[in-house]
DNA sequence: TTCATGTACGAACGTTCGTACGTGAAATGC
DNA sequence: GCATTTCACGTACGAACGTTCGTACATGAA
């Protein structure tokens, strides 16, 4: 190639800002215009780093694909498999959500409701994203399982979709009513889920 | 009044598909000139109506309140305070949810996920339904405590949260994944939750 | 030093947005 | 039956949208 690359830097700076944007008004009310304005850069100059919109928003879901795996995922598979790994993660998410990594909290459930009813692209992806997170959700329960750290008659996708329920509606609680306390009575419920299943089985 | 009557029908026809039309695609993504268009009227006809757009968000909002009660509220107060009418309401809600009363699910869901973030009057009104729907929850968990049908030490907030987050989670994975079957895992953990409370107490 | 390549830009495209205005029809009160 | 009021409409507006140009500039190769 001849020329200036491209700065790849920038990309990311862009992306960065489109997350957080996305989080708080939607991927459709992530508008390049207004992204331009506030990087400081010419509407058709940041165009041009993605060709079209729904290409911004597909990079933009990548980007935060791969903050939430940095900052949710990858810490807890540091942890040894089982029930410890497993209570890393939930403690994770809840500290990612909590903390604000993303103006607008989760990133993903902003998004997902805005597009869970629109067919194409970005639905897919989003699709997708979910199914890893909540396919990884159920393994690291089943080995929590299979190391006798939960009842062998555990229903690992059952568990899996309650916890889920509890970091989802922690995130939803604090952003409409401004209820900080929504992340405790997720904890408890966590903990409270957990240590039934360990404790009676079902 | 002198003058032509303004149609009640047409207005109440209106905002019967604003709220299908904002439970998918949102509240923002709700066009004057797309409903006008979808309905074959005049786009300033049809404006005339609410005088702003944000006049017509919120009373979207309010028909929407009023389907919403009509559907799950009213019938589960027919019933006798207790536990009987808290499983009422949670079976409501979640048929109202997997029978697509609006066209993209849960409304409520769809809109506040999409204002959570945005101050204003809209964030207001909705939290002010979604802080209804929540007391109204936890009250009929108190009575049932009260009649002796959940133990004495039941913390209320604490499980209407928990419920709240199978019923949301329940609407959310059916949506995004196409997967009826979490209204099933929805009724599983209400019923293991209830009956957990209801025998073992906390 | 010259040339080819690719970037970043301002300007303008056509479209859609929410909103304002003026006109004729319709319905009321006298 | 007339006067008055109010509605529903077409039209028009400025702003913002995503996108497409043509051009100036920076770069590495010839």
């Amino acid at each position: 190639m001849v020329g200036r690359p491209r700065d790849d830097g920038a990309r990311q700076t862009i992306l960065r800002r489109a997350a957080d944007i996305a989080s708080q008004d939607g991927l459709e009310g992530l508008s390049i215009g207004r992204l331009a304005t506030e990087l400081g850069m010419s509407k058709s100059g940041l165009f041009g780093y993605f060709g079209s919109k729904e290409e911004l928003q597909l990079a933009t879901i990548r980007t935060a694909t791969t903050i939430f795996v940095d900052e949710v995922v990858k810490p807890a598979l540091a942890v040894e498999p089982g029930l410890d790994r497993l209570r890393r993660l939930l403690d994770n998410w809840l500290h990612y959500s909590e903390q604000r990594t993303f103006a607008g909290g989760c990133f993903f459930f902003s998004v997902n409701a805005e597009f869970d009813a629109r067919p194409g692209r970005i639905r897919d992806t989003l699709t997708a994203a979910g199914q890893d997170w909540r396919d990884l959700l159920t393994r690291t329960v089943e080995e929590a399982r299979g190391l006798g750290e939960l009842p062998a008659d555990t229903d690992a996708d059952q568990l899996a979709f309650e916890l889920l329920a509890f970091l989802q509606t922690a995130n939803a609680a604090s952003l409409l009513f401004d209820d900080a306390d929504a992340y405790r009575r997720a904890r408890i419920a966590v903990d409270h889920r957990l240590g039934a299943a360990s404790r009676s089985g079902r």
